[in-house]
DNA sequence: CTGAAAGCGCTTACAG
DNA sequence: CTGAAAGCGCTTACAG
């Protein structure tokens, strides 16, 4: 039932070593044996075992990606990315669910080293002395996506243009007639980078600065709706007379939109609510949501193009890739 | 930098053999040299590699899973309880995301030899010949997950009880005064025992049926939306007098409530609304939309379960995970 | 308790 | 154009 090259051999009657050329196209075999000898592999329904191939050809075209958390939407449009494009480099996908611990990301940079992937694009929560030091111990590329290493960590990435595009959308507030804006601002490293442009906004128009922390991050609609919901009543509470929120995730936005659906306000009659990310869910007529979108699809190839280039030697820097403005209903012109 | 056993026995001044034992525990070193030749694997460094391992074991321990969708988060939440039952039974997941179509099942099932997994849990989105054909040529357990295959399939299968489930809601719709129902049914697998149940149901209670189907299968938002929209359309124009519309799908449900929000009819003082499979979203307090709980984390694990059963050479029976009713406010009591 | 040797299923110089 | 042989990095009887 499982063959071996052998027993094509013994089959076909010819050497394994002709096999093995029919196979992989290399060194040459004439034409009529290999038709003969690719009819019986096909005949006898023969797969050659992969990793035996690996482990003589020292390079196993599989590439590990981490995924923070298996159910988030977030992730998955550019996991959708890196794949397709990666399967066109021939190359496959071992993915690893990080479910947000740290230890399951130290047991997945373990794994990659006994499967001995090809290369790494990774996502981790954080960049302990634990995860900095494991990533070390590996030799082959690695790409963080998503997530920026520290200066010293020689890992290169690529990720959102959080800033700028943070600030695209103060301004497109701004522009609005917008003065008395609030920051629902979100724990994590993105969330830093727009905190900082809303700053900088902030001082460049003398405007006061209202931000209020979500304590948690993003990617569960449930927690974060309670979040926002919460973070919103704050900035209701402590600056009554703001006329904008610019929330650091849709999911958020969306929990902001909650609190005032629950105090009967009207969006954006009474209140303008923007978020980031551009989900799916932004688009029903009950949100209209104007966000950001980040084209995660278009990350993930142009992730998957970076990592090919490690992998062939090249150099590579890193890149913040753009965003848009993508407007919608939930704004209003003062 | 990638030190072989050889180079540990040669540090540890041993045999290979030797090492090998140590890293196994398997036949008896005494528990100094034991000491001495682990503190040098640390000390170096040194992973095993995977695949030389796997192919003298002659188990890889990995499980292909299939998913048809990477962005699908009808599956997200069953892939996380797989994949956390298979790690608790020390087994790796290989996903191959099959982005709805034949041919990347194809692809899939060859992979799976080539790599020689332990078993497969998969999800076609049909069972045309040649995927029958590809499935007959696999010598390991198989498990589908959330598709059932033909009676001549050897495969086993774990599903919901959509048939059960269906006709709870009904009966559910049916206590609340409701006599008048439509049903909008999907075009797959699931959405035929919803509407077997359906047919049923009025066959039972001599009610009018009022069927119609909606186009795609039901896993991205803005298609299902505009889809489920649609329908209701349908609906309003063939049936006014309808007062439940039992949806076969959340997000075909969402849609419907698009088109009533359009036409500024309200749920369900106007028009009571149910849906399948609770998503996130549905609890949001613009949709309060009653749904059935489909436990997809459980059935994961279940299917893990089994798949383990069937590769310690266990008989299975096929499973029907039961379904449950979760009320919130979007039918009304006449 | 330890190690030499054969074997797993392939690939790849190399000789003919 | 073809094949014998060594090698990839492990494991596993088996002998000592």
């Amino acid at each position: 039932m499982r063959y071996t090259i052998k027993d094509i051999a013994a089959a076909a009657h010819v050497s394994v070593s002709t096999v093995s050329k029919c196979l992989n196209s290399y060194g040459d075999v004439s034409p009529e044996t290999k038709r003969m000898v690719l009819e019986t592999i096909e005949r006898m329904q023969y797969v050659p075992n992969t990793f035996a191939r690996y482990i003589s050809q020292h390079a196993t075209h599989v590439i590990g990606l981490t995924v923070p958390d298996i159910t988030d939407p977030y992730s998955a449009q550019s996991n959708r990315g890196i794949e397709t494009r990666l399967r066109e480099y021939g190359y496959d996908l071992f993915i690893g669910n990080l479910n947000r611990d740290e230890e399951r990301f130290l047991q997945f940079i373990k794994k990659a080293r006994e499967m001995r992937f090809d290369g790494l694009i990774i996502t981790p929560d954080g960049w302990s002395e634990r995860i900095l030091k494991a990533i070390s111990t590996l030799d082959i590329p690695v790409l963080s996506i998503r997530r920026r290493p520290p200066a010293l960590c020689k890992v290169h990435f690529i990720d959102g243009d959080h800033y700028a595009g943070a600030m695209a959308m103060l301004e497109y507030l701004y522009r609005h007639g917008h003065r008395r804006i609030a920051h629902l601002r979100l724990p994590n490293e993105a969330g830093c980078y727009r905190f900082q442009a809303y700053l900088d906004f902030c001082a460049k128009y003398q405007l006061e600065s209202r931000v209020v922390c979500s304590s948690i991050p993003a990617s569960i609609l449930s927690d974060a709706v309670k979040n926002g919901k919460e973070c919103y009543r704050q900035i209701a509470c402590r600056w009554p007379d703001t006329t904008a929120l610019f929330c650091g995730s849709d999911f958020i936005a969306i929990g902001a939109m909650v609190g005032l659906w629950e105090e009967g306000k009207l969006v954006p009659g009474e209140m303008s609510v923007v978020g980031v990310g551009n989900v799916e869910m932004a688009s029903l007529p009950w949100f209209g949501l104007t966000t950001m979108e980040l084209f995660r699809y278009e990350m993930g190839v142009k992730a998957a193009d970076l990592l090919m280039d490690l992998v062939s030697g090249r150099e590579i820097e890193d890149v913040l890739s753009p965003m848009m403005v993508v407007e919608r209903t939930s704004v209003c012109t003062l």
